[in-house]
DNA sequence: CGCGACGTTGATTTGCCTCAACGATTGTGG
DNA sequence: CCACAATCGTTGAGGCAAATCAACGTCGCG
């Protein structure tokens, strides 16, 4: 937690009462690899901000095939937006792929610390631009690179992922099958 | 303008000086069909909001093939915000694809808008969170959905846009070829 | 040990791409 | 006002990348 207050006060000041508030809505977790945090279906109550380890949200389609939509790092935030920001339930799942520790926030009262405590607006302002870029180079990436090219890409963004993600998150991730990751990695070793 | 800062009262109460500062660095334009706004490889000084019209942008690849990012109708930011985020120069290019009515926002000066005049936070918030979303939505449909229900869905999301849109623009977003689409298409017609 | 999780490999199928040719429509200049 | 080119959409034939279906190897662990 004092890792999240220092991000944030290396960016604006922020009052004793707005560091109140934020203790008071949140609570650290330690996540044992595999612990689901949201379930496709439920109310999706919280949003968590990663401090260390990985997590990733994944929405499964009607013949049970997952597709990820997020790897969330070490300073990333990482819930189901599309449903907070719909006031729908969760189409998605968030589940940790290994160890890992975050800071559970209320999401309702997290979205009142606006009016409560402006400052914290940039914050998140620049969180949500960053988060933004990624996902339109992602988006372009997706269109315009072959499948192969998008593993390259992927193993130079998170470079030591590989040693913890298994495989078929990484194939969930880039649009192919567990089958196909598997014969471009083959590719590549000759 | 009337328009946009009628959007921005609707939020949030805008002192006079920040209304003035805002006219102070953007102006309104008349773009007609086919105008370029924003050309790969140039500096990105700009940013658009739209309030009448379609522009879209897109990236070129190697082979000269296009993959539109973006349609930008009323109410939505358009601009190579990959190129500002990160400093660079573009990638994209921004064109319209109909007679547009936008705001022309010089993009540094807006950058300062925050600090100047911190209330506008809440807007730019909004429309950042409400952009992140329908990225989610875009690529968790590019990721389970097959082309033809992809295209069913963009005729859902933007309902009347085939009529001005010429087919393989659409392909392009939706990451097929013109061809493809217009066997689509064919399909439905039986 | 035996089971489950994970990765690989092979055979076949398929959805989409590529290349190519051909209407239909629109706009423009002679 | 017509001829022509340009733009856009369609259709066909063939090929390829990735999906599917299936089997098998390996590792770690209860």
């Amino acid at each position: 937690m004092e890792y999240f207050i220092n991000k944030i006060k290396n960016l604006l000041l922020l009052t004793s009462e707005a560091e109140d508030f934020l203790y008071s809505i949140s609570k650290e977790k330690v996540i044992t690899k595999g612990e689901v945090l949201i379930q496709q279906g439920d109310v999706v109550k919280k949003t968590y901000f990663v401090t260390d380890g990985c997590l990733r949200s994944f929405c499964t389609d009607r013949s049970g095939k997952e597709h990820t939509l997020q790897f969330a790092i070490k300073d990333w935030w990482i819930s189901d937006f599309i449903a907070i920001y719909n006031n729908e339930l969760a189409t998605l799942t968030v589940e940790s792929i290994k160890e890992s520790k975050v800071i559970e926030f209320n999401a309702n009262e997290l979205n009142n610390i606006y009016i409560k405590h402006p400052e914290f607006e940039a914050f998140q302002r620049k969180n949500l631009e960053r988060h933004m870029v990624s996902l339109h180079k992602r988006i372009l990436n997706q269109l315009q690179l072959t499948a192969q090219e998008r593993y390259d890409l992927f193993l130079k963004q998170y470079p030591d992922i590989e040693q913890y993600i298994p495989n078929y998150h990484i194939a969930s991730y880039l649009g192919i099958t567990q089958q196909s990751l598997s014969r471009i990695r083959a590719e590549k070793n000759n």
